[in-house]
DNA sequence: CGTTAATTTGACCAAATGGTCAGGATTTTA
DNA sequence: TAAAATCCTGACCATTTGGTCAAATTAACG
């Protein structure tokens, strides 16, 4: 018996191990390469087993990649549910920002992965996107309104503030070798995120306007 | 004679006008599925013509990439060089985000092209990231550390504010699919672009925190 | 220990794809 | 208009790659 999809069986030891083993290995492949970038072959060698073996444990080449997207979308939309509608819309905003940003430096092959499923048209997560995520933001959107009319916040359209945070925050992730190639090593350094931490929630909060 | 890269001699009517349609063929294509995505067959077939006619124009795959590319390049950077050391910062800044924010709306595919090229790790252009753009860059950011320093700005590190409002003008076209799985046809309306403009020049600008 | 189930592998297949080539069709030019 | 150059095509090839399979190996368990 084989233990692909849709079958209920417990899972063995090395089910577990190997499993686990192809998808980290996966992650990383397809973040650099897209999913017709990726190979088999890649996977196989970087998750150090042969190619029959791990389509053993996943019969298919998207079977792969979609357990690894569905496993990274959680995490990826964890921070956004933390923004807390009682909290001070500043801090909150802030904390939120802060946190994507951190998510950039510190596990940036998930931001890349996602940003080349939406580029090639989110061919696998279309209805991820139309359903939960879109519950989520619309959820917090509301919160952020809710922040704006009662005076806490500049009038600005809460979905497009989301948008920015997304873009500047992943932009550090997806965008890591543009950076490189202008500013150096630098951009390896570990006061880098900060640099960049302090200029994002100085321009978000202040403007670059002068007072 | 076939009128492949390196030669010099004069170009036909033909030649203009296919490689023209292969070049605007290839953009879409390259834009939406990146480079190893892109079948030939799908180029050819977009531009009306067979596999091996346009391997007559084109000996290979990449050429036709690099070409794509390097046609896009000055087009996207041209925005950055119009930034007017003598103009007011606040102005020119403004123009510079609604100008780019204007060629997301109007030349998506451009900014996907790069981002997909960026996010594989720029093999074909990161000698151009570190060439002229580079040098572009750190021009522009001389001048805005200037304005910083003279006090027309607020205290920015130049280059990171280049980065985000790169980061949130282009995201208006890379993650475009996104947006619409959350906001459903509105942003496909006229005045879509317009509220992102505001949103982002007022966030910019004053930042979110009420005075 | 021996039987059964799970795991691993080498050999293999079919489809997709980048690219070639000989020659025919068409356009240019002398 | 006829030779020369350019343009175009069908047929073809080699490689890559996703995926299969029978059989061998290893682990689990009564």
């Amino acid at each position: 018996m084989n233990p692909r999809a849709g079958q209920t069986k417990k899972r063995t030891r090395i089910q577990a191990k190997n499993e686990a083993k192809i998808l980290e290995a996966a992650l990383d492949i397809f973040a650099t390469f897209g999913f017709r970038g990726t190979t088999i072959d890649q996977i196989a060698q970087k998750a150090e087993m042969s190619k029959p073996n791990l389509l053993y444990y996943f019969r298919r080449k998207e079977d792969i990649y979609i357990s690894v997207l569905e496993r990274t979308l959680d995490e990826w939309l964890t921070p956004l549910t933390e923004l807390d509608p009682d909290g001070d819309p500043i801090r909150e905003i802030g904390k939120y920002t802060s946190l994507k940003l951190q998510m950039s430096q510190n596990d940036p092959t998930a931001s890349r992965l996602f940003a080349n499923e939406i580029l090639h048209g989110a061919p696998m997560i279309e209805h991820v996107l139309k359903g939960s995520l879109k519950d989520l933001v619309d959820e917090k959107a509301a919160v952020i309104h809710h922040w704006v009319k009662s005076g806490k916040l500049t009038k600005v359209d809460p979905y497009h503030l989301i948008f920015m945070i997304w873009a500047t925050t992943q932009h550090y992730a997806d965008f890591k070798i543009q950076m490189r190639a202008i500013l150096g090593d630098e951009v390896d350094q570990p006061d880098y995120f900060e640099k960049a931490g302090n200029t994002i929630s100085t321009v978000f909060f202040d403007g670059i306007k002068p007072r």
